[in-house]
DNA sequence: CGCGGATTTGACATAGTTCAATTCGAGTGG
DNA sequence: CCACTCGAATTGAACTATGTCAAATCCGCG
Protein backbone atom coordinates (compact mmCIF):
# COMPACT_ATOMS: atom_id res chain seq x y z
CA UNK A 1 0.00 0.00 0.00
CA UNK A 2 3.23 2.09 -0.43
CA UNK A 3 4.97 3.98 -3.10
CA UNK A 4 3.30 2.52 -6.40
CA UNK A 5 3.40 4.11 -9.89
CA UNK A 6 1.35 7.19 -9.20
CA UNK A 7 3.43 8.05 -6.50
CA UNK A 8 7.34 8.76 -7.70
CA UNK A 9 8.34 10.49 -4.49
CA UNK A 10 9.34 7.74 -1.40
CA UNK A 11 8.84 11.54 0.26
CA UNK A 12 4.89 10.61 1.02
CA UNK A 13 5.46 7.06 3.30
CA UNK A 14 8.58 8.36 4.94
CA UNK A 15 8.58 8.93 8.44
CA UNK A 16 10.18 12.41 8.51
CA UNK A 17 8.07 14.19 6.08
CA UNK A 18 7.02 16.42 8.34
CA UNK A 19 10.40 18.12 9.17
CA UNK A 20 12.13 17.46 5.75
CA UNK A 21 12.84 19.68 2.63
CA UNK A 22 11.60 16.45 0.73
CA UNK A 23 8.71 16.26 2.40
CA UNK A 24 7.68 19.89 2.34
CA UNK A 25 8.48 20.07 -1.54
CA UNK A 26 5.73 16.97 -2.08
CA UNK A 27 2.88 17.46 -0.16
CA UNK A 28 -0.34 17.98 -1.49
CA UNK A 29 1.30 16.93 -4.76
CA UNK A 30 0.29 13.34 -4.69
CA UNK A 31 -0.07 13.23 -8.44
CA UNK A 32 2.38 15.87 -10.05
CA UNK A 33 5.00 15.17 -7.63
CA UNK A 34 8.65 15.92 -8.62
CA UNK A 35 10.72 12.59 -8.55
CA UNK A 36 12.57 12.64 -5.21
CA UNK A 37 15.03 9.50 -5.34
CA UNK A 38 17.16 7.87 -2.18
CA UNK A 39 20.46 6.24 -3.15
CA UNK A 40 23.84 5.46 -0.71
CA UNK A 41 27.24 7.30 -1.31
CA UNK A 42 30.18 5.06 -0.15
CA UNK A 43 33.07 6.85 1.76
CA UNK A 44 35.02 9.13 0.03
CA UNK A 45 32.53 8.88 -2.85
CA UNK A 46 31.24 12.80 -4.64
CA UNK A 47 27.74 14.37 -4.26
CA UNK A 48 28.59 16.73 -6.63
CA UNK A 49 32.05 18.86 -7.59
CA UNK A 50 32.76 22.26 -7.68
CA UNK A 51 31.77 23.24 -11.49
CA UNK A 52 29.10 20.81 -11.37
CA UNK A 53 25.11 22.16 -12.77
CA UNK A 54 23.53 22.63 -9.76
CA UNK A 55 20.33 20.30 -10.65
CA UNK A 56 19.65 18.52 -7.43
CA UNK A 57 19.72 19.31 -3.53
CA UNK A 58 20.74 16.28 -0.91
CA UNK A 59 19.37 15.90 2.19
CA UNK A 60 21.15 13.41 4.21
CA UNK A 61 18.88 10.62 5.91
CA UNK A 62 22.26 9.09 7.54
CA UNK A 63 25.77 9.36 7.79
CA UNK A 64 27.76 12.45 6.94
CA UNK A 65 29.16 14.72 4.26
CA UNK A 66 31.43 17.71 4.28
CA UNK A 67 31.09 20.22 1.48
CA UNK A 68 34.90 21.75 0.62
CA UNK A 69 36.67 23.49 -1.95
CA UNK A 70 40.34 23.28 -2.61
CA UNK A 71 43.08 26.14 -2.65
CA UNK A 72 45.34 27.12 -4.43
CA UNK A 73 47.96 25.38 -2.66
CA UNK A 74 45.83 22.36 -2.71
CA UNK A 75 44.69 22.03 0.72
CA UNK A 76 40.58 21.13 1.27
CA UNK A 77 39.20 24.23 2.90
CA UNK A 78 36.12 22.47 4.40
CA UNK A 79 32.85 24.91 4.02
CA UNK A 80 30.82 22.71 6.17
CA UNK A 81 29.76 19.27 7.50
CA UNK A 82 26.33 17.59 7.16
CA UNK A 83 24.53 15.56 9.45
CA UNK A 84 21.40 13.84 9.29
CA UNK A 85 18.18 15.95 7.77
CA UNK A 86 20.75 18.80 6.86
CA UNK A 87 20.83 19.30 3.27
CA UNK A 88 23.96 19.67 1.27
CA UNK A 89 24.32 21.93 -2.09
CA UNK A 90 21.86 24.08 -1.10
CA UNK A 91 22.99 26.91 -3.32
CA UNK A 92 21.55 25.00 -6.07
CA UNK A 93 18.64 26.80 -5.56
CA UNK A 94 20.32 29.77 -5.80
CA UNK A 95 22.62 29.36 -8.49
CA UNK A 96 23.24 27.00 -11.75
CA UNK A 97 26.47 25.54 -10.39
CA UNK A 98 27.69 24.04 -7.44
CA UNK A 99 30.62 26.42 -6.01
CA UNK A 100 32.48 23.87 -4.05
CA UNK A 101 32.78 20.23 -3.68
CA UNK A 102 30.70 17.55 -1.93
CA UNK A 103 32.21 14.05 -0.70
CA UNK A 104 30.31 11.20 1.56
CA UNK A 105 32.80 10.92 4.60
CA UNK A 106 31.32 7.71 5.96
CA UNK A 107 28.76 5.29 4.13
CA UNK A 108 25.85 7.96 3.58
CA UNK A 109 22.13 7.63 2.40
CA UNK A 110 20.71 10.65 0.61
CA UNK A 111 17.70 12.03 -0.76
CA UNK A 112 17.81 13.53 -4.37
CA UNK A 113 15.84 16.43 -4.84
CA UNK A 114 15.54 18.29 -8.13
CA UNK A 115 16.58 22.13 -8.12
CA UNK A 116 14.10 23.01 -10.28
CA UNK A 117 11.10 21.50 -8.71
CA UNK A 118 12.33 23.44 -5.59
CA UNK A 119 12.10 26.68 -7.60
CA UNK A 120 9.20 26.50 -9.43
CA UNK A 121 7.34 25.32 -6.21
CA UNK A 122 8.44 28.54 -4.44
CA UNK A 123 6.41 30.06 -6.90
CA UNK A 124 3.08 27.71 -5.88
CA UNK A 125 3.08 27.43 -2.27
CA UNK A 126 3.74 30.31 -0.16
CA UNK A 127 4.20 27.98 3.02
CA UNK A 128 7.29 26.42 0.97
CA UNK A 129 8.70 29.68 -0.45
CA UNK A 130 9.37 30.56 3.59
CA UNK A 131 10.03 27.16 4.34
CA UNK A 132 13.05 27.19 1.46
CA UNK A 133 13.68 30.88 2.43
CA UNK A 134 14.20 30.00 5.92
CA UNK A 135 16.60 27.34 5.01
CA UNK A 136 18.79 29.60 3.26
CA UNK A 137 18.43 31.99 5.87
CA UNK A 138 19.77 29.24 8.51
CA UNK A 139 22.94 28.63 6.22
CA UNK A 140 23.73 32.48 6.23
CA UNK A 141 23.54 32.44 10.18
CA UNK A 142 25.84 28.82 9.97
CA UNK A 143 28.36 30.70 7.81
CA UNK A 144 28.48 34.01 9.98
CA UNK A 145 29.02 31.71 12.98
CA UNK A 146 31.85 30.51 10.92
CA UNK A 147 32.78 33.98 10.11
CA UNK A 148 33.08 34.95 14.04
CA UNK A 149 34.65 31.53 14.74
CA UNK A 150 37.59 32.05 12.80
CA UNK A 151 38.15 35.54 14.84
CA UNK A 152 38.62 33.33 17.69
CA UNK A 153 41.36 31.39 19.88
CA UNK A 154 42.24 27.85 18.76
CA UNK A 155 40.01 26.86 22.10
CA UNK A 156 36.84 29.23 21.69
CA UNK A 157 36.73 27.68 17.97
CA UNK A 158 37.09 24.08 19.14
CA UNK A 159 34.75 25.21 21.97
CA UNK A 160 32.17 26.93 19.42
CA UNK A 161 32.27 23.82 17.34
CA UNK A 162 31.28 21.52 19.57
CA UNK A 163 28.73 23.65 21.30
CA UNK A 164 27.03 24.04 18.19
CA UNK A 165 26.86 20.31 17.63
CA UNK A 166 24.99 19.91 20.41
CA UNK A 167 21.09 19.28 20.02
CA UNK A 168 19.67 22.81 20.73
CA UNK A 169 18.36 23.42 23.91
CA UNK A 170 16.72 27.24 24.33
CA UNK A 171 16.36 26.34 28.00
CA UNK A 172 19.98 25.67 28.26
CA UNK A 173 20.51 26.12 32.16
CA UNK A 174 20.55 21.93 32.47
CA UNK A 175 24.39 21.56 31.97
CA UNK A 176 23.51 17.64 31.25
CA UNK A 177 26.37 15.42 30.50
CA UNK A 178 26.01 14.96 27.19
CA UNK A 179 27.47 12.40 24.77
CA UNK A 180 28.90 13.52 20.88
CA UNK A 181 29.23 11.14 18.02
CA UNK A 182 31.84 13.04 15.98
CA UNK A 183 31.75 11.61 12.48
CA UNK A 184 34.50 13.49 10.93
CA UNK A 185 38.24 13.15 11.54
CA UNK A 186 40.61 15.26 13.72
CA UNK A 187 41.71 16.13 10.02
CA UNK A 188 38.60 17.28 8.69
CA UNK A 189 38.07 19.43 11.77
CA UNK A 190 41.38 21.09 11.79
CA UNK A 191 40.66 21.76 7.75
CA UNK A 192 36.75 22.85 9.03
CA UNK A 193 38.34 25.30 11.77
CA UNK A 194 41.13 26.57 9.76
CA UNK A 195 44.10 25.27 12.30
CA UNK A 196 46.29 22.70 12.10
CA UNK A 197 45.88 18.91 13.03
CA UNK A 198 48.38 19.51 15.75
CA UNK A 199 46.29 22.34 17.30
CA UNK A 200 42.96 20.64 17.29
CA UNK A 201 44.76 18.05 18.97
CA UNK A 202 46.67 20.03 21.55
CA UNK A 203 43.22 21.84 22.58
CA UNK A 204 40.97 18.49 23.08
CA UNK A 205 43.84 17.04 25.10
CA UNK A 206 44.09 20.23 27.09
CA UNK A 207 40.24 20.55 27.37
CA UNK A 208 40.42 16.86 28.58
CA UNK A 209 42.32 17.76 31.06
CA UNK A 210 40.59 20.42 32.52
CA UNK A 211 37.74 18.00 33.06
CA UNK A 212 35.51 19.98 30.43
CA UNK A 213 35.30 16.75 27.46
CA UNK A 214 36.35 13.53 27.37
CA UNK A 215 37.61 12.68 24.02
CA UNK A 216 37.78 9.14 22.56
CA UNK A 217 38.55 9.08 19.01
CA UNK A 218 35.02 9.86 17.24
CA UNK A 219 33.22 9.85 20.39
CA UNK A 220 33.19 13.22 22.55
CA UNK A 221 31.74 13.46 25.94
CA UNK A 222 30.45 17.26 26.53
CA UNK A 223 31.26 16.82 30.89
CA UNK A 224 31.31 21.03 31.87
CA UNK A 225 28.88 22.36 29.24
CA UNK A 226 29.19 25.92 30.72
CA UNK A 227 32.82 25.66 31.07
CA UNK A 228 32.12 25.16 27.48
CA UNK A 229 30.16 28.18 27.09
CA UNK A 230 32.30 30.20 29.44
CA UNK A 231 35.62 29.66 26.91
CA UNK A 232 33.59 31.91 24.08
CA UNK B 1 5.53 64.87 -15.02
CA UNK B 2 6.50 62.12 -12.33
CA UNK B 3 5.80 60.22 -9.35
CA UNK B 4 1.87 61.57 -8.74
CA UNK B 5 -0.23 59.36 -6.66
CA UNK B 6 -1.20 56.21 -9.21
CA UNK B 7 3.00 56.21 -8.87
CA UNK B 8 3.90 55.64 -4.92
CA UNK B 9 7.45 54.28 -5.73
CA UNK B 10 10.50 56.54 -7.07
CA UNK B 11 11.34 53.55 -9.43
CA UNK B 12 9.38 54.32 -12.23
CA UNK B 13 11.32 57.04 -13.09
CA UNK B 14 14.05 56.20 -11.63
CA UNK B 15 17.61 55.91 -14.11
CA UNK B 16 18.78 52.40 -12.80
CA UNK B 17 15.38 50.78 -12.44
CA UNK B 18 16.96 48.01 -15.41
CA UNK B 19 19.78 47.28 -12.94
CA UNK B 20 18.07 47.83 -9.02
CA UNK B 21 16.11 45.35 -7.24
CA UNK B 22 13.83 48.25 -6.29
CA UNK B 23 13.35 47.91 -10.53
CA UNK B 24 12.77 44.67 -10.80
CA UNK B 25 10.36 44.93 -8.11
CA UNK B 26 7.78 47.54 -8.98
CA UNK B 27 8.21 46.37 -12.84
CA UNK B 28 4.43 45.43 -14.48
CA UNK B 29 3.23 46.50 -11.13
CA UNK B 30 2.07 50.28 -12.16
CA UNK B 31 -1.05 50.59 -9.93
CA UNK B 32 -0.01 48.87 -6.99
CA UNK B 33 3.60 48.72 -6.92
CA UNK B 34 4.76 48.66 -3.21
CA UNK B 35 5.97 51.84 -1.43
CA UNK B 36 9.51 52.25 -2.04
CA UNK B 37 11.06 55.20 -0.63
CA UNK B 38 13.94 57.33 -0.74
CA UNK B 39 16.07 59.03 2.02
CA UNK B 40 19.52 60.12 3.55
CA UNK B 41 21.17 58.60 5.91
CA UNK B 42 24.24 60.38 7.89
CA UNK B 43 27.56 59.23 8.36
CA UNK B 44 27.21 57.02 11.63
CA UNK B 45 23.22 56.73 11.59
CA UNK B 46 21.96 53.51 11.64
CA UNK B 47 19.93 51.81 8.93
CA UNK B 48 18.93 49.08 11.69
CA UNK B 49 20.33 47.20 14.24
CA UNK B 50 20.63 43.56 15.51
CA UNK B 51 17.46 41.85 16.29
CA UNK B 52 15.34 44.48 14.50
CA UNK B 53 12.26 43.56 12.75
CA UNK B 54 13.90 42.52 9.14
CA UNK B 55 11.29 44.58 7.59
CA UNK B 56 13.31 46.61 4.88
CA UNK B 57 16.10 45.88 2.60
CA UNK B 58 18.00 48.88 1.94
CA UNK B 59 19.46 49.88 -1.82
CA UNK B 60 22.23 51.91 -1.91
CA UNK B 61 22.14 54.51 -4.42
CA UNK B 62 25.28 56.70 -3.22
CA UNK B 63 27.61 57.18 -0.12
CA UNK B 64 28.41 53.69 1.21
CA UNK B 65 27.63 51.58 4.61
CA UNK B 66 29.16 48.81 6.86
CA UNK B 67 27.47 45.85 8.19
CA UNK B 68 29.09 44.19 11.64
CA UNK B 69 27.91 42.39 14.67
CA UNK B 70 29.43 43.26 18.13
CA UNK B 71 31.17 40.70 19.68
CA UNK B 72 31.87 39.38 23.48
CA UNK B 73 34.77 41.96 23.94
CA UNK B 74 32.72 45.04 22.69
CA UNK B 75 34.39 44.94 19.16
CA UNK B 76 33.09 45.54 16.13
CA UNK B 77 33.01 42.71 13.27
CA UNK B 78 32.56 44.09 9.81
CA UNK B 79 30.79 41.72 7.97
CA UNK B 80 30.71 43.50 4.65
CA UNK B 81 30.53 47.17 3.29
CA UNK B 82 27.77 48.09 0.91
CA UNK B 83 28.49 50.80 -2.04
CA UNK B 84 26.51 52.12 -4.80
CA UNK B 85 23.88 49.20 -5.75
CA UNK B 86 24.26 47.12 -3.29
CA UNK B 87 21.64 45.76 -0.62
CA UNK B 88 22.24 46.39 3.05
CA UNK B 89 19.61 44.17 5.11
CA UNK B 90 19.43 40.97 2.17
CA UNK B 91 18.91 38.58 5.35
CA UNK B 92 15.64 40.40 5.43
CA UNK B 93 14.31 38.06 2.67
CA UNK B 94 15.16 34.91 4.98
CA UNK B 95 14.42 36.00 8.28
CA UNK B 96 12.10 37.90 10.51
CA UNK B 97 14.94 39.75 12.62
CA UNK B 98 18.42 41.62 11.39
CA UNK B 99 21.07 39.46 12.47
CA UNK B 100 23.41 41.96 12.46
CA UNK B 101 24.16 46.35 12.41
CA UNK B 102 24.03 48.33 9.42
CA UNK B 103 25.79 51.78 9.60
CA UNK B 104 26.48 54.61 7.08
CA UNK B 105 29.99 54.90 6.67
CA UNK B 106 29.18 58.71 4.89
CA UNK B 107 26.54 60.48 3.96
CA UNK B 108 24.58 58.21 1.99
CA UNK B 109 21.24 57.98 -0.27
CA UNK B 110 19.36 54.63 0.10
CA UNK B 111 16.10 52.93 -1.44
CA UNK B 112 14.08 51.71 1.10
CA UNK B 113 11.88 48.35 -0.22
CA UNK B 114 9.32 46.00 2.07
CA UNK B 115 10.51 43.16 2.54
CA UNK B 116 7.25 41.73 2.73
CA UNK B 117 6.75 43.11 -0.82
CA UNK B 118 9.57 41.42 -2.30
CA UNK B 119 8.68 38.19 -0.41
CA UNK B 120 5.20 38.35 -1.62
CA UNK B 121 6.75 39.07 -6.01
CA UNK B 122 8.71 36.12 -5.24
CA UNK B 123 4.98 33.99 -5.39
CA UNK B 124 3.97 35.86 -8.17
CA UNK B 125 7.01 36.51 -10.74
CA UNK B 126 8.91 34.05 -11.49
CA UNK B 127 11.69 36.47 -13.22
CA UNK B 128 11.92 38.37 -9.62
CA UNK B 129 11.82 35.05 -8.12
CA UNK B 130 14.76 34.42 -9.69
CA UNK B 131 16.63 37.88 -9.47
CA UNK B 132 16.33 37.51 -5.87
CA UNK B 133 17.37 33.99 -5.74
CA UNK B 134 20.45 35.22 -7.73
CA UNK B 135 21.45 38.30 -5.04
CA UNK B 136 21.34 35.61 -2.17
CA UNK B 137 23.26 33.20 -4.47
CA UNK B 138 26.32 36.46 -5.02
CA UNK B 139 25.50 36.97 -1.41
CA UNK B 140 26.61 33.37 -0.72
CA UNK B 141 29.20 33.35 -2.91
CA UNK B 142 30.85 36.83 -1.01
CA UNK B 143 30.51 34.84 2.26
CA UNK B 144 32.79 32.08 0.95
CA UNK B 145 35.15 34.72 -0.05
CA UNK B 146 35.56 35.81 3.12
CA UNK B 147 35.49 32.77 4.62
CA UNK B 148 38.91 31.82 2.36
CA UNK B 149 40.59 35.04 2.83
CA UNK B 150 40.27 34.94 6.20
CA UNK B 151 42.35 31.40 5.71
CA UNK B 152 45.06 33.51 4.43
CA UNK B 153 48.56 35.74 4.97
CA UNK B 154 48.17 39.16 5.40
CA UNK B 155 49.22 40.38 2.28
CA UNK B 156 46.76 38.02 0.52
CA UNK B 157 44.13 39.38 2.41
CA UNK B 158 44.19 42.73 1.56
CA UNK B 159 45.14 41.53 -2.11
CA UNK B 160 42.55 39.67 -2.09
CA UNK B 161 40.01 42.52 -0.99
CA UNK B 162 41.33 45.28 -3.18
CA UNK B 163 40.95 42.98 -6.08
CA UNK B 164 37.43 42.18 -5.31
CA UNK B 165 37.25 46.16 -5.30
CA UNK B 166 37.75 46.59 -8.99
CA UNK B 167 35.01 46.67 -11.35
CA UNK B 168 34.54 43.44 -12.48
CA UNK B 169 36.37 42.62 -16.12
CA UNK B 170 35.88 39.05 -17.68
CA UNK B 171 38.44 39.33 -19.47
CA UNK B 172 41.00 40.08 -17.17
CA UNK B 173 44.04 40.48 -19.23
CA UNK B 174 44.40 43.88 -19.53
CA UNK B 175 45.79 44.90 -16.87
CA UNK B 176 45.38 48.60 -16.80
CA UNK B 177 46.53 50.54 -13.89
CA UNK B 178 42.95 51.67 -11.72
CA UNK B 179 42.54 54.30 -9.27
CA UNK B 180 40.16 53.00 -6.39
CA UNK B 181 38.24 55.54 -3.71
CA UNK B 182 38.01 53.23 -0.45
CA UNK B 183 35.06 55.22 1.57
CA UNK B 184 35.90 53.26 4.64
CA UNK B 185 38.69 53.99 7.36
CA UNK B 186 41.77 51.64 7.56
CA UNK B 187 40.30 50.88 10.92
CA UNK B 188 37.33 49.35 9.79
CA UNK B 189 39.15 48.16 6.77
CA UNK B 190 41.03 46.12 9.27
CA UNK B 191 37.61 45.21 11.48
CA UNK B 192 36.85 43.66 8.07
CA UNK B 193 40.11 41.74 7.32
CA UNK B 194 40.39 40.34 10.84
CA UNK B 195 43.66 42.14 11.11
CA UNK B 196 44.97 44.61 13.38
CA UNK B 197 44.99 48.67 11.66
CA UNK B 198 48.87 48.34 12.51
CA UNK B 199 48.76 45.59 10.00
CA UNK B 200 46.77 46.44 7.10
CA UNK B 201 48.86 50.13 7.45
CA UNK B 202 52.12 48.15 7.36
CA UNK B 203 50.44 46.02 4.10
CA UNK B 204 49.81 49.06 2.13
CA UNK B 205 52.97 50.53 2.91
CA UNK B 206 55.15 47.02 1.70
CA UNK B 207 52.28 47.01 -1.61
CA UNK B 208 53.63 50.63 -2.04
CA UNK B 209 57.30 49.86 -1.77
CA UNK B 210 56.71 46.93 -4.29
CA UNK B 211 55.38 49.61 -6.83
CA UNK B 212 51.84 47.66 -6.14
CA UNK B 213 50.07 49.73 -5.29
CA UNK B 214 50.08 53.88 -4.81
CA UNK B 215 48.06 54.85 -1.40
CA UNK B 216 47.38 57.92 -0.45
CA UNK B 217 44.58 58.20 2.00
CA UNK B 218 41.35 57.21 0.86
CA UNK B 219 42.68 57.24 -2.53
CA UNK B 220 44.24 53.76 -3.96
CA UNK B 221 45.63 53.18 -7.09
CA UNK B 222 46.42 49.78 -8.39
CA UNK B 223 49.75 50.03 -10.39
CA UNK B 224 50.22 46.31 -10.93
CA UNK B 225 47.02 44.01 -10.84
CA UNK B 226 49.08 40.97 -11.90
CA UNK B 227 51.40 41.83 -9.23
CA UNK B 228 48.19 41.89 -6.83
CA UNK B 229 46.69 38.61 -8.27
CA UNK B 230 49.88 36.63 -8.17
CA UNK B 231 49.93 37.45 -3.97
CA UNK B 232 47.02 35.25 -3.84
C1' DC C 1 47.66 77.95 13.12
C1' DG C 2 46.71 74.43 16.18
C1' DC C 3 43.93 70.64 17.87
C1' DG C 4 42.45 65.69 17.92
C1' DG C 5 41.74 61.66 15.72
C1' DA C 6 43.63 58.58 12.25
C1' DT C 7 47.63 56.53 10.40
C1' DT C 8 52.22 54.99 10.34
C1' DT C 9 56.44 53.18 12.36
C1' DG C 10 59.18 50.65 15.80
C1' DA C 11 60.15 47.12 19.43
C1' DC C 12 58.72 43.26 21.64
C1' DA C 13 55.46 39.33 23.00
C1' DT C 14 52.90 35.18 21.78
C1' DA C 15 49.60 32.00 19.75
C1' DG C 16 49.74 28.83 16.53
C1' DT C 17 52.47 26.63 12.74
C1' DT C 18 55.91 23.51 11.20
C1' DC C 19 58.87 19.73 11.47
C1' DA C 20 60.14 15.57 13.75
C1' DA C 21 59.41 11.75 16.67
C1' DT C 22 56.35 8.77 19.24
C1' DT C 23 52.09 6.45 20.33
C1' DC C 24 47.63 4.78 19.31
C1' DG C 25 44.22 1.90 17.08
C1' DA C 26 41.54 -0.24 13.56
C1' DG C 27 42.03 -3.78 10.27
C1' DT C 28 44.34 -7.99 8.57
C1' DG C 29 46.39 -12.30 8.45
C1' DG C 30 48.63 -16.21 10.68
C1' DC D 1 43.94 -14.90 20.00
C1' DC D 2 47.82 -12.46 19.04
C1' DA D 3 51.25 -10.13 16.12
C1' DC D 4 51.77 -6.87 12.38
C1' DT D 5 50.96 -2.82 9.63
C1' DC D 6 49.86 1.67 8.23
C1' DG D 7 47.53 5.77 8.72
C1' DA D 8 45.79 8.84 12.24
C1' DA D 9 46.52 11.12 16.43
C1' DT D 10 49.39 12.94 19.91
C1' DT D 11 53.43 15.14 21.95
C1' DG D 12 57.67 17.96 21.86
C1' DA D 13 60.74 21.77 20.33
C1' DA D 14 61.80 25.61 17.60
C1' DC D 15 60.17 29.22 14.41
C1' DT D 16 57.35 33.00 12.53
C1' DA D 17 53.59 35.97 11.31
C1' DT D 18 50.86 38.90 13.43
C1' DG D 19 49.24 41.16 17.64
C1' DT D 20 50.16 44.54 21.28
C1' DC D 21 51.94 48.54 23.25
C1' DA D 22 54.11 52.93 22.70
C1' DA D 23 55.72 56.76 20.20
C1' DA D 24 55.90 59.68 16.18
C1' DT D 25 53.67 61.69 12.22
C1' DC D 26 50.04 62.99 9.28
C1' DC D 27 45.84 65.33 8.02
C1' DG D 28 41.35 67.49 7.96
C1' DC D 29 38.90 71.03 10.09
C1' DG D 30 37.55 74.84 13.06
Amino acid sequence: MFDTATQASPCHSCARRKTCLGGALVENMNERAPTVTRCVIDKGNHLFRSGDTADTLYVVRSGATKTYVVSAEGEEEIRGFQLANDVAGLDAVCSDAHRGNAKAIGRTWVCRLPAAAVRARMGESSSFRERVLSSLGREFERLHTMLHRERCSADQRVASFLLAQLPVNSSGATEAQDALELPMSRTDLARYLDLATETVSRVFTRLQTRNIVRSQGARCEIVDRAALRALI
